[in-house]
DNA sequence: CCAAAAGTGTTCACGGTACACCCATGC
DNA sequence: GCATGGGTGTACCGTGAACACTTTTGG
């Protein structure tokens, strides 16, 4: 048990909320827990929590990710703080928002440890989130859209060996465009940020095809120089 | 006097701080304010507060502007929240950080109304700042910087009736960068934003320039329809 | 008439886009 | 040998960049 703490003035409480992205061939998805208490007992929500007063913002979204999902190295960017003052009907909650976005090929996401249940549903088939989880969704989704258009994030989805097609459906799902075949194959190799690897696919019922992977030393160092990732 | 206020769990306080930007033939400049108490007394700092409890974190931005400096009908948007546990000594402070364009020829931004001294730095001659606002000022310019090329808000720094020589300068001064004039004019009035007026400005020794106005209703109508600004 | 800034077009290079066929592999 | 996706080059067009002189006005 904690004991009670005072302050001369209320304060709202504060929390973490975590929009976490994946991709596989049923294309882009998001990661969501069935609430089992109340407010919105049986809804879906994004995953989340209370920051600890120990701990920094950053830390408590990373601790809530590997508690509620498991999912440990991921890309994490904080997105937006959401601080209405009836975004939560018990009391004044104020909540960062974050968006993840992790390797599905890789990390075996598991279900969440405290009994609730953990689901990737695709980006365009969203039930209705408890609080203001639909709002969140929906920015992060507009943010992941724009970023990956103009800086190298788009590689967190997809394993770290891929093919050109991976990357260009990863590409076409995201951006919600078909894309040419030959072009985006120019432009992406333009770059020479994909390191081509003595590698091919394998278990494939036609030519396999060639494996990359994308060269973050050489993106650092480019990036110094004034490079700006593009595509 | 205000009662006590106790929870189970400690709780952090939350505050916002503004990064304040006005424009004139000086430059670009940057709202400060100099602290008097503790911690950081005498030290210059971005105006903020504290968040009460039964208010939004956007009202506690507008609000707090408006006691420390007078300003009233600005761009506020939301930049980013800083959280690190060691950036206030005193306490565990998560500050919610905004930037804000005012328009320094139309408002006069008066001094604190709490005998604080305000005083408007140039943005490449900033002090040193209290506690990690001098990261928070950092990314607001990065964020002033990049937005300006895709969104219209170089507006909102100047003045509602400007001239084409008026609008190249201010963004020559935000990306650093000298423009070249024709092709700049020809970029700036192809997009078809601008009203030209009947007017040209006033006691100038040479041939007046004709006067400008940003079309706000066409531009919202434009990005309906897909357009994207871009300079 | 001089100083100061306003205003105005054309040319060129490069990057983005459109577009179709042959190749390798597994079954 | 056939089905499936892998892999490759060129031609055209439009946008962005470079660039200099005449006009207007006030003092």
């Amino acid at each position: 048990m904690s004991k009670a703490h005072t302050y001369a003035y209320p304060r709202a409480a504060l929390t973490v909320d975590c929009v976490v992205f994946g991709f596989d061939t049923a294309g882009l998805r998001v990661l969501l827990i069935q609430r089992d208490a109340e407010p919105f007992a049986g809804t879906w929500a994004l995953p989340g929590g209370f920051v600890r007063v120990d701990e920094s913002i950053d830390d408590a979204a990373l601790r809530e990710l590997e508690e509620e999902t498991g999912v440990k190295r991921v890309y994490l960017e904080q997105l937006y703080t959401f601080g209405a003052l009836d975004r939560d009907p018990r009391e004044r909650v104020v909540s960062v928002a974050y968006f993840a976005l992790v390797k599905l090929s890789d990390h075996q996401v598991r279900a969440a440890t405290d009994a609730r249940d953990a689901a990737w549903f695709n980006v365009d088939e969203l039930p209705t989130l408890a609080f203001d989880h639909d709002r969140i969704a929906e920015l992060a989704l507009e943010r992941l859209r724009a970023k990956v258009r103009y800086r190298p994030i788009g590689f967190e989805l997809l394993p770290t060996k891929f093919t050109l097609t991976d990357l260009q459906k990863l590409y076409e799902v995201v951006l919600g465009a078909e894309l040419d075949k030959r072009n985006f194959r120019k432009r992406v190799l333009g770059m020479g940020l994909l390191q081509e690897l003595d590698e091919v696919e394998q278990d494939v019922a036609h030519r396999a095809a060639r494996l990359y992977r994308f060269d973050q030393a050489k993106y650092r160092k480019l990036s110094r120089d004034g490079f700006e990732f593009s595509l």
